[in-house]
DNA sequence: CGTTTTTGTGAACGCGTGTTTATAAAGCTA
DNA sequence: TAGCTTTATAAACACGCGTTCACAAAAACG
């Protein structure tokens, strides 16, 4: 690797002019006359010097790079969606002037794992956090605020008052869930189940009371045999459905999935058992996976726009980390429901 | 965000010894007795002091830290090869105590984006680069390599003789080629088109080469009207079918494509003309996509190991930056035949 | 023209750490 | 014990840049 560049210093001699100077036409610095400014950029661009950012970072600026913590017990490589908020929170960050290092975390019970990732933070080399996959109160992430790191998460449960340097962004679990359950119940559904998340994830346990809630809301009877526990992969979901099927319990008229991977491995399931979607069950998911319109029935599904999701967040992270915004109230990204052929009506005999 | 944590003339402070003291321990100086060592390690346990990453490298350390450039026209975001390319630099230099800035362009064309990609390398803010999806000898990556910048490069033409800072992993285009003919031919196949990548992609005439050298090798005949052009993107392989159906041209008895996603754009117009895989043409991929065993028909294919490829592409790089390894011969991964259902055998009558 | 205000700029300090150099203490040899 | 070598540590400098401060020159004012 090469040596350092050319410094401000022989260009300021180039120029002819002090140091200071120089510094003071980059950061564009009002009292300096057009000549003179003019007269150091030229030879700035002449000599194609760029501020070495580590000198910059030590005198006082920002890092100007934010990390990215993929968080997951195992497949987050493959997880098109994750793929999908990391693609856009680069591409955000970058319009903002920001770089963004990333990390992958395969197991938060992995110690070294997780204080490799905190002592980014203690290095300094990132201004602020982005957590995705994170489970509730993850502990090593709630030091972190502690410690005063600006962070940002998707998906956490809300303590009621928002909390300092902790941005969360989250699902509108409930409003899925409603919208699931009218749309089943106008359907002319009426015995539902839901097949659900990881609880120790938000969403999970968020997306089952949003789940009790609109049943309750459109009077629908619920029955424990049709609440079936999960997770939000698709091996679990395949998991979960088998071994509902080998017990030979009573099918539901329609199901929710944990989301749209659930939903893939829960159809696999069905297949395998004989049975077709949506001739004998109606499944609806959630996410709109870049999958769900292509596979075979496609994927009736409650869309969330995870490029918008991430763009907001980032953005806010940014905004907090320049001291634009104060303010730590969470916010959530709507549901839309996509509807494919899943789902099938019920005729009343 | 707060201020900067303890520094390391407090660490000194509290342990009753000089900053440089300090920094020996630290750094691991053979001549500071166990004892001293001892102690000064105390308290930078007790204040969890973590050295500030960007004096570090100030003071002339690496920066530890590689860029990951991915580079594409549209959807990379959505590419789960990239993706899993991606994850295996991250997970790789994470192993090897290096960090991973990772940036995306969707088009070199782009000179803001360009330009900010160079400034990447110019503050010195990373130690190399790693670059997916580039096109040959793109120009401003021959700059950074001249500039004597450290840069790895996937899939890019040979010079013939290595040349210094820039670390080339390619693919055996030609022995896939050879394996996909083989197979073919074995299976009775003689009318073989091929339907050609992106031609400023190294890949692209070397899959080419590859497929001319491998027909001749077996006596076949290359049939110019069996040769279609192409991109890399699903789409192009949709639009290049398409176009090559509607023209109403005889189409050859089996079809080997630039990658899997091609195949799957292609099989797709097949499907819309009321043709059939293998039934009316079989078809090979390349790479291995994820999605390739789960399609109907199942996609046979030549398999790349694209995360060991970019770990040896990773470690490698690495191994460069810190002065280990000095040789700059290109290496390229292997193409193994995986057979699914995509082609089917001819029947000599 | 004397005085105050504004404008322009260089000197100097600080950011936190690595490393070289000098020095003091300790250990060793004869 | 005198003289020499080794060991341990602190002081000093360097890394490259932002920023404050002081000061000089120029402009504005009365």
């Amino acid at each position: 690797m090469k040596k350092t560049g050319i410094d401000s210093v022989e260009i300021a001699r180039l120029a002819g002019v002090s140091r200071s100077t120089v510094s003071r036409v980059i950061n564009n610095y009002s009292n300096v006359p057009p000549e003179t400014r003019e007269k150091v950029m030229q030879v700035i661009r002449q000599y194609n010097y760029v501020p070495n950012a580590s000198a910059q970072v030590l005198a006082g600026k920002r890092t100007r790079t934010i990390g990215l913590f993929m968080i997951e017990a195992g497949h987050v490589s493959a997880d098109i969606l994750t793929n999908l908020m990391l693609a856009s929170i680069i591409e955000n960050a970058s319009t903002l002037g920001y770089y963004v290092l990333t990390r992958i975390i395969r197991n938060t019970r992995d110690e070294d794992a997780v204080r490799s990732v905190k002592e980014i933070f203690y290095q300094r080399r990132i201004d602020g956090g982005i957590f995705i996959g994170a489970a509730n109160r993850e502990p090593f992430i709630e030091e972190l605020v502690a410690e005063g790191f600006m962070v940002g998460i998707v998906d956490q449960e809300l303590s009621g008052n928002a909390e300092p340097n902790r941005i969360v962004a989250n699902f509108d679990n409930h409003g899925g869930m409603r919208l699931a359950v009218e749309y089943l119940h106008k359907l002319g559904h009426r015995r539902i189940g839901v097949l659900n998340g990881d609880m120790n994830r938000c969403s999970g346990p968020s997306k089952y009371e949003g789940f009790l809630a609109a049943m309750r809301h459109y009077g629908l009877e619920i029955d424990p045999q049709r609440v079936l526990p999960g997770g939000f992969s698709e091996e679990s979901g395949y998991q979960s459905m088998s071994r509902f099927l080998d017990e030979g319990m009573p099918l539901p008229s329609a199901m929710i999935m944990a989301n749209d991977s659930v939903a893939f491995g829960a159809i696999r399931a069905l297949q395998e058992h004989g049975l077709q979607v949506p001739r004998d069950l109606s499944v609806i998911g959630f996410d709109d996976h870049p999958l769900s319109s292509r596979t075979h029935p496609a994927l009736t599904t409650l869309k969330v726009d995870f490029a918008d999701m991430m763009g907001t967040l980032t953005a806010s992270l940014v905004r907090h980390i320049e001291g634009e915004e104060t303010g730590y109230a969470p916010f959530s990204v709507r549901n839309d429901l996509i509807v494919r052929d899943s789902c099938r009506p019920i005729i009343f005999s």
